[in-house]
RNA sequence: GGGCGUAUAGCUCAGUUGGCUAGAGCGCAGCUCUGAUAAAGCUGAGGUCCGUGGUUCGAAUCCACGUACGCCCA
């Protein structure tokens, strides 16, 4: 028997739905019946455990999930493997917030080790949290117990021995110190979810750098990169991506005084004109450097004679002019206020007395021209081999660089030095600048690298040195020495795009580093691999968005001078950098160890234990000893489809699940991160194993989707309190809702989800009880969403409304699912319909989501939904009322079709709401089996089903047509109705259609019954024409006539409607005429025109889609009466409902009116409207109960009240 | 500055290989239907399809230029 079914409680039902799944073990047993078949590849990109998920990560994981579930319940096995990403600096920020660290150098006096166990500490506790959420989601992993997570947490950095009980052993316990377990956690034998800070991780990307390094591609290199005072580390390209801003510098014009002699020391009063945002950087200037090809001004000013060059074109330059105006190409980055607008240069020399200028020249000319550098007196102006030394350069020092260079071009080969904003000469510092650095290489000069690891001046630059080179006294100071030394010429407010920490907001320097890098000249192999993969949703371009970045990126710098993360497996001869060594194992590490393997044995391979392994030289004999460094988080992630599938330790295991069938992740900044490292690292560990690039790639398929925004579109923002938590939007709105919205989403547009109230806080209602607090103990507040709730109103609601439906009756009728069906062929055309539907839809939903476009089956189910809500359901509603007959097969019928079309949705749903969709399936299959005895022989939950398949015999696509014709002209009706001003329960008299189509013309004689009763007129009539109540109106088919008569179409067009249209009506039957217009003998076939309707007589009339409908108004006062007889009914039905009365219970009718034609009406009509109320009696009064209002019956007013039986 | 993309109703978005009178949902107004519904249905108002040229019998759609916005890269 089926349980009776009220409000859907969707949340309160999720809830239900969870603590079943888990008592009745239903993953585990989808596990065991999936073993063991063809694999279906799903690769998980590792989500950060470092906070508690939002809203935004649930729209990715409900893709997984729902592809996850599909595939399984189409007979493929899977892994089901989750992972976390667990290294890098964004989990040392947050440690060091936590443990109110400020430095690296209150880092290391707290100790690695404990700061490292820390990290691990961290990653656990926001692991647990985060499988907590994904399970509450709905998304099948096999996910670790979070409890025991916890307990590994809290035992990390212990000696004591710990048990776990790996997810695919659970009968096992595993049994070790914390630290030895947590390094193992994810592999394939214990399953789980994979941690990147793993073991397995760390040294499958040890392999991946041995085969970079044994392809040459490793090497140590100087650069000038972002650097992070603070965070005494450089920053790669990815990352300095994420944290520009736009900021206001002091810049300063400053003048360099030209040698014209040779001789130093000889005054001049001829300049250079050099501009700077970065004023700390003059006092490591070498040199400057201009374009060529551009012309030079040569200005003198009136005030003292002094001869200044710079470009031309900057002279009148408006700066920054377009910025001032419109900002800086985000819509928050505005010209800040208080910041004036910037002054031209000829403004600067006509504030300070005029100019006139002598003359212009080539920056060719200026080419060697000597100069003073603004610091020159700076001890690291006067080093040999510049600072740091560099012995190639031998004696040359930045004071002997003083020269003026040409610019050159960048690979591109656009000039490095151009008009516009500056002077058109570019102060050249090669150790404070990227450009600079490359420049000052290409011309053979010092560098100066002013700033140590603390982002403060180093020994060797005067009052300098210990100053911090953002702080910003230390431009102070600059400004005041350049005063003293008369070359300031102007200092002003700058504001631009600058790279700030992407996570500490600490403004970069930048600084000449001593980094590790991966030569990356194999990046057409790359683009070779990129160019094999799906990339999807198509219209965003992935593909060509990846080659963008494979075409433009530089070395990928892989090093990075902190404590937390991989240990980069390079040995190196202190002595002599350009001896290293790179392991591919800790089993080549143990073997090469000739000191510190018994120290480091029983760690994992990070910092600080790892460090005391040295190895000796194969080269040179010298112990190695391995760089401090620890690795870009970006390799951590780019492994793992070789790491999670065994690549070194289970190579059958590997080659079964690689590549991928589908990854992914919300795509904006993926490109040049996530998608980049897999691309890259899949293509270097295949190099050797094949040159075939589809065999290298490491998935078949991307999915990307974009950002979550409030409902303002608006990003939302932790800080603000704007940023919505899982569980918030989880409590209040329902998970199924939310999935239905990302799944519904088209992935190639932000989706505007909701709006958290900051100022309103909430209790959340959960299975354990009231809670005002998220996991992480943020309090909870107010989640809106419109469109969560157009989600529920526009498809949970009638879905579950039309089980509610079915389930009340069939309980009434004690309906039986096991009963012999009425065979298909034999049940009405409505059931047939609706089952030819089904199978439409099934074949719908099954590419679509092959084709991973869940906004496609989204669509398909929500536009099915509504046809058997407010269509099937609607206009069948009688066929369930009839009171109970054994022999009634179309009753029968209509149940059964009703319990399948319900039964095989929820399967079709299964994998997008996992949890409405169990509870329809247990209450409709499972509920049936164990109440009434028999053996339940289907499967105990909705998700060990397998996934419908169509039965095309049941597909009968001329009904799908031709019930979508019968819903047009009862559309139309509808509308002939409303503009009649006549209410469907006034029955009218007759109803004429005329089509030109057969096929249309078929279809409703085949469904006028449905149009009848749905338009409620008493006769319907197909005709060949309407002509005597109808002036028809022919227009030209362009689409079809166009490609036949091509410029005669205008004429056709204008004519075709004022031809005789006797001459045309044969078109309305389908036959083809002949006409003549100004001389040109046109042959019309039927669908060349349009027949339309334009003039009633008496009638009203409309047409669409090629079907003429006419519909009579005239009312016989038999019809009126039975109108009356119609409202009468739903007054009493309303009492009824008001009245909250069971659908069985009986009635009696009372009522009361002054208009003699309700007596005449009930004398007529009695015995319907007691049938339908339900009524025993009813009773004419001569008064109503005081509290009761009359109603309308047709024209008439009556009061009507009832009472319970 | 360079590259890519977008521009359609008050809002959010569809709009196929070019086809007449450009659609949907939300919102608004009116009406209808209701023994399942927290409903739903119908009708209506609301459009310079960003602008200007071009190709074409015909352009929201294709091309060029411009404008605005977004993303990526410098």
């Amino acid at each position: 028997m089926f349980q009776k079914v009220g409000d859907a409680e969707f949340v309160r039902g999720e809830h239900q739905v969870l603590k079943l799944w888990t008592e009745h073990s239903i993953f585990a047993k989808l596990r065991q019946k999936m073993a063991g078949k063809p694999p279906w590849s799903f690769l998980d990109g590792p989500i950060t455990a470092n906070n508690p998920m939002g809203v935004h990560h649930a729209w990715g994981r409900t893709y997984k999930d729902t592809f996850q579930r599909y595939w399984a319940m189409n007979g493929r096995e899977l892994r089901y493997q989750n992972g976390f990403d667990c290294q890098g600096l964004w989990v040392e920020v947050e440690v060091e917030k936590q443990l109110g660290l400020g430095a690296k150098s209150q880092i290391e006096a707290y100790g690695i080790d404990k700061f490292v166990h820390a990290c691990k500490q961290r990653v656990l506790k926001y692991a647990a949290i985060q499988t907590e959420q994904s399970i509450r989601l709905g998304y099948w992993m096999e996910w670790d117990d979070p409890a025991q997570l916890r307990k590994l947490a809290s035992a990390i950095g212990t000696d004591q021995i710990v048990t776990f009980t790996p997810p695919k052993l659970p009968e096992q316990l595993v049994e070790g110190p914390a630290e030895a377990i947590v390094a193992k956690l994810g592999n394939p034998d214990w399953g789980g979810s994979y941690f990147t800070f793993s073991t397995e991780n760390n040294e499958t990307i040890w392999t991946f750098l041995k085969k970079c390094f044994e392809r040459g591609k490793v090497y140590r290199g100087h650069d000038v990169m972002p650097w992070s005072g603070r965070g005494g580390s450089a920053y790669s390209q990815m990352e300095v991506a994420d944290g520009r801003r736009l900021t206001v510098h002091r810049s300063c014009f400053v003048r360099f005084p030209i040698v014209r002699s040779g001789d130093v020391a000889a005054k001049s009063n001829e300049f250079l004109l050099i501009w700077t945002t970065t004023p700390w950087t003059l006092t490591s200037n070498v040199a400057a450097a201009v374009n060529p090809d551009l012309d030079y001004v040569k200005l003198k000013t009136k005030r003292d004679g002094s001869i200044y060059y710079f470009a031309k074109d900057n002279l009148e330059f408006q700066r920054l002019a377009k910025e001032f105006k419109e900002g800086f190409g985000r819509p928050e980055w505005t010209w800040p206020a208080g910041v004036p607008k910037l002054k031209t240069i000829g403004q600067f020399f006509k504030e300070t007395g005029g100019f006139e200028i002598e003359g212009t020249i080539k920056g060719a000319e200026m080419i060697g021209w000597q100069y003073t550098g603004p610091f020159d007196e700076l001890p690291a102006q006067s080093a040999a081999g510049g600072v740091p030394n560099v012995p190639e350069l031998g004696n040359k020092t930045g004071i002997t660089c003083h020269h003026v260079i040409d610019g050159g071009r960048d690979f591109k080969g656009n000039p490095n030095v151009v008009a516009g904003e500056g002077t058109g000469i570019v102060h050249i510092a090669p150790g404070c600048g990227d450009v600079d650095h490359q420049l000052g290489a290409a011309a053979g000069i010092v560098g100066i690298a002013p700033l140590g690891e603390d982002g403060r001046f180093i020994e060797g630059f005067g009052d300098f040195t210990g100053r911090e080179a953002t702080d910003p006294s230390t431009v102070d100071l600059v400004f005041t020495k350049l005063k003293e030394k008369h070359l300031l010429v102007a200092d002003e407010k700058y504001p631009h795009i600058y790279p700030f920490c992407w996570r500490t907001g600490d403004e970069l320097v930048f600084r000449l580093v001593d980094e590790w890098f991966i030569n990356m000249d194999w990046r057409d192999e790359i683009m070779q691999v990129t160019d094999r993969i799906r990339w999807l949703p198509e219209s965003i371009q992935g593909g060509e968005r990846e080659r963008e970045w494979l075409t433009n990126m530089r070395d990928w710098m892989i090093s990075k001078k902190r404590f937390w993360g991989l240990a980069l497996p390079i040995w190196i001869n202190p002595a002599d950098p350009t001896d290293f060594d790179v392991m591919g194992s800790l089993a080549e590490l143990k073997e090469r160890a000739v000191e510190g393997w018994g120290d480091f044995e029983g760690h994992t391979p990070h910092k600080p234990w790892i460090d005391q392994v040295k190895i000796k030289s194969e080269k040179t004999g010298a112990v190695l000893t391995r760089i401090p460094d620890v690795g870009n988080p970006w390799l951590d992630a780019g492994i793992v489809s070789f790491s999670t599938l065994g690549f070194n330790t289970h190579p059958d295991y590997w080659r079964k699940w690689y590549p991928a069938d589908l990854v992914t992740e919300c795509f904006p900044g993926q490109f040049r991160n996530w998608f980049y490292s897999l691309l890259s690292m899949g293509t270097m560990m295949n190099w050797d194993r094949t040159d075939d690039p589809e065999e290298k790639k490491p998935f078949k398929t991307l999915l990307g989707h974009r950002l979550v925004m409030n409902e303002a579109g608006k990003p939302m923002h932790k800080s603000d309190g704007t940023a919505i938590w899982f569980e918030e939007a989880a409590e209040q709105l329902g998970v199924d809702t939310m999935r239905w919205m990302y799944l519904a989403q088209n992935p190639a547009t932000d989706l505007r989800f909701g709006t958290r109230h900051p100022e309103q806080p909430v209790t959340l209602e959960t299975p354990t009880g009231p809670t005002d607090h998220t996991m992480d103990g943020v309090k909870t507040h107010l989640v809106t969403s419109v469109p969560a709730d157009e989600t529920r109103r526009m498809v949970l609601i009638p879905l579950w409304n039309s089980y509610a439906f079915f389930v009340n009756y069939a309980r009434l009728d004690e309906f039986d699912p096991t009963t012999a069906a009425v065979p298909v062929a034999e049940r009405p055309e409505i059931d047939r319909w609706l089952l030819s539907n089904l199978q439409a839809l099934t074949t719908g939903m099954r590419n679509a989501l092959e084709d991973y476009s869940s906004p496609e089956a989204a669509r398909l189910a929500s536009a099915f939904i509504n046809d058997l809500s407010s269509w099937y359901i609607r206009r069948n509603r009688r066929r369930f009322w009839r009171s109970k007959d054994a022999g009634d097969a179309d009753k029968l019928a209509a149940y059964q079709t009703l319990y399948e079309v319900l039964v095989t949705l929820t399967k079709l749903l299964a994998p997008m709401i996992p949890f409405l969709s169990e509870r329809m399936y247990q209450n409709l299959v499972v509920n049936w089996g164990s109440h009434d005895g028999k053996p339940a022989t289907a499967p105990e939950s909705v998700h060990l089903c397998d996934y419908p398949t169509a039965d095309f015999t049941i597909l009968d696509l001329d009904l799908n047509e031709s019930m979508a014709t019968a819903q047009t002209v009862v559309a139309l009706g509808h509308k002939l109705r409303d503009e009649a001003d006549q209410r469907v329960r006034q029955p009218l008299p007759e109803l004429r259609v005329s089509t030109s189509s057969p096929a249309q013309r078929q279809a409703i004689e085949r469904l006028s019954d449905v149009i009848r009763e749905e338009l409620n007129v008493k006769q319907i009539t197909v005709c060949d024409s309407l002509a005597d109540i109808v002036k028809y109106v022919y227009k030209a088919n362009l689409k079809t006539l166009g490609p036949k008569y091509g410029k005669l179409l205008n004429l056709l067009r204008e004519k075709l409607p004022q031809v005789d249209a006797n001459l045309l009506a044969p078109i309305r039957t389908g036959t083809s005429v002949t006409i003549t217009l100004d001389g040109h003998q046109l042959v019309l076939a039927p669908e060349d025109v349009q027949v339309g309707t334009e003039q009633a007589t008496g009638w009203v009339c409309a047409d669409d889609r090629g079907v003429q409908l006419a519909l009579s108004t005239e009312l016989s006062p038999e019809l009126l009466r039975e109108g009356m007889a119609r409202d009468f009914i739903r007054q009493v039905q309303q009492l009824r409902k008001d009245a909250n009365l069971e659908i069985e219970n009986r009635i009696e009718v009372f009522y009361s009116t002054g208009e003699s034609q309700i007596g005449v009406m009930i004398g007529e009509w009695s015995e319907l409207i007691r049938g339908e109320t339900l009524a025993d009696s009813l009773t004419p009064l001569p008064d109503a109960p005081a509290d009761s209002s009359p109603v309308n019956v047709g024209d008439a007013k009556v009061f009507v009240w009832i009472e319970k039986v």
